[in-house]
RNA sequence: GGAGGGGUACCAAAGUGGCCAACUGGGGCGGACUGUAAAUCCGUUGCGAAAGCUUCGUAGGUUCGAAUCCUACCCCCUCCA
């Protein structure tokens, strides 16, 4: 009876210390032991709930710091609820900061959603996981439902959420509506009585409204754990689709390891720390030999990129993709396999070549391109802007460090 | 409902009749240096081979000439109610 006890005590342990690593915020700590407490007890797992936004199906990696931590939770035995956003994505959101959000017919949510499970399935278990879509429960309330549900907050403690206070005090706009969105994710996890939910830093307010509303509602509270935040390829700002700084797990294994590559040295370790899914010592030994110079960066670099290449496009592509990058950005030589550009044989302007074979967007830009120096035929530099190209077979064409075209005779 | 301020390129921000395709900074792109890192430096950043053409919230108007002046409209912000 007493080894039953203390063994359980000690699942409980082990499982909360998992729970923890690494994550920035558990709110509040002590709730998230009586839970797994009682999950251990009865064996009934734990809902977890991470929301995803409907228009946005590229996953990247700022997002797999969050899935990698869903997916513990399923090796502790818990389940995983991911919610589709569709009911706000076919709102729409037209103040959304960066762009425009436009509204989704129901066919492109579904497209979207498969898009999302082919690649949320990369880190999760497809066994342990729930999708749901949140018109399920959104659509059908009522207006008066809707007050209700807005009764519960005030403005001022919308106000208290960073990005609606900023934009406040720095009179940017901010619409009604988006103060909506709180709440219907909040509600979500009152329909799917979640027990824990998931996010960034930047979801706390959301994450707690989700408590808020489930304590309206007479439910137990969820727990909130936050994330860090991922820098993206330029080192200060998050990872984002929208600023293009990001590595896309649907990627190919060739940019995948270029961009990890390209990353700043700084955020290596980080990275190490959120994505490698090596184990604690390893890092810490990786992170010690870089210290004392022992390691090469560019080396510690190549490990992380390999790693993560391997993760979301196997070993044999993290292969290639590696002695490619040796190939080419290290030895300078041609890359292994250069798309290839049909062609007549007829002199063309070098301009017009460049233009029609998409390696630069304009006749202007391609000049400017090529007065920069950045192009090359067949390994040599052109300079004038007028050169006049005579193809022959497998000549090929270069702009920049990483664009390559070989001409083909069509 | 009233009063005032404002909308300029990817972003921020100058420009208030010709010298403006539009200062400057950021970002992007290209080059040099490297480890496709960072930092630094250089070039470039509407289209067009060029002449030139289309751009400054939208639509009209005044003028030899407008981002700049006028009219209407749309949008944003602040204060008051």
């Amino acid at each position: 009876m007493k080894v039953d006890a203390d063994h359980i005590e000690q699942e409980i342990k082990r499982q909360v210390e998992v729970i923890q690593r690494g994550a920035v915020e558990i709110i509040p700590k002590d709730e998230l032991i009586s839970k797994v407490r009682k999950s251990v007890e009865t064996g009934q797992p734990l809902r977890v709930k991470l929301g995803l936004d409907p228009s946005a199906p590229d996953i990247h990696v700022g997002h797999v710091v969050v899935l990698e931590k869903l997916r513990q939770l399923q090796d502790l035995g818990h389940i995983v609820q991911l919610v589709i956003g569709d009911f706000t994505g076919r709102i729409g959101d037209p103040t959304g900061k960066s762009e425009t959000r436009k509204q989704l017919t129901e066919e492109q949510v579904k497209t979207n959603a498969k898009s999302y499970e082919q690649q949320v399935f990369k880190v999760l278990d497809r066994e342990r996981t729930e999708i749901h879509f949140n018109s399920t429960w959104l659509a059908p309330l009522h207006f008066s439902d809707v007050v209700r549900l807005a009764s519960t907050l005030t403005v001022a403690r919308m106000l208290e959420r960073d990005d609606f206070k900023k934009r406040f005090t720095q009179g940017i706009p901010i619409s009604i509506h988006e103060f909506f969105y709180p709440l219907m994710q909040g509600y979500d996890s009152v329909a799917l009585r979640t027990d824990i939910e998931l996010g960034g830093t930047d979801q706390t307010f959301n994450l707690l409204m989700g408590r808020t509303l489930q304590k309206e509602y007479g439910l137990e509270p969820q727990i909130a754990l936050t994330m860090p935040i991922i820098e993206g390829l330029d080192g200060v700002q998050k990872m984002s689709k929208s600023l293009g700084n990001y590595i896309g797990v649907n990627e190919s294994a060739k940019e995948i390891y270029g961009k990890t590559m390209s990353l700043p040295d700084a955020l290596m370790v980080k990275y190490f720390d959120l994505l490698s899914g090596l184990p604690t010592e390893e890092i810490l030994q990786i992170e010690q030999a870089l210290r004392t110079g022992e390691l090469h960066p560019r080396d510690a670099k190549m490990r992380l990129a390999y790693l993560l290449t391997a993760r979301f496009q196997g070993a044999q592509a993290a292969d290639e993709a590696q002695s490619e990058f040796v190939r080419v950005f290290q030895k300078h030589t041609l890359p292994d396999e250069i798309p290839t550009f049909s062609i007549t044989n007829v002199d063309v302007s070098l301009v017009a070549l460049l233009v029609s074979a998409k390696l630069a967007p304009s006749n202007s830009e391609a000049r400017r391109l090529i007065q920069g120096g950045g192009v090359r035929i067949d390994g040599v530099q052109v300079l004038d802007p007028q050169f006049i190209v005579t193809p022959h077979a497998d000549m090929v064409v270069q702009v920049g460090k990483r664009k390559f075209i070989r001409l083909i005779f069509s």
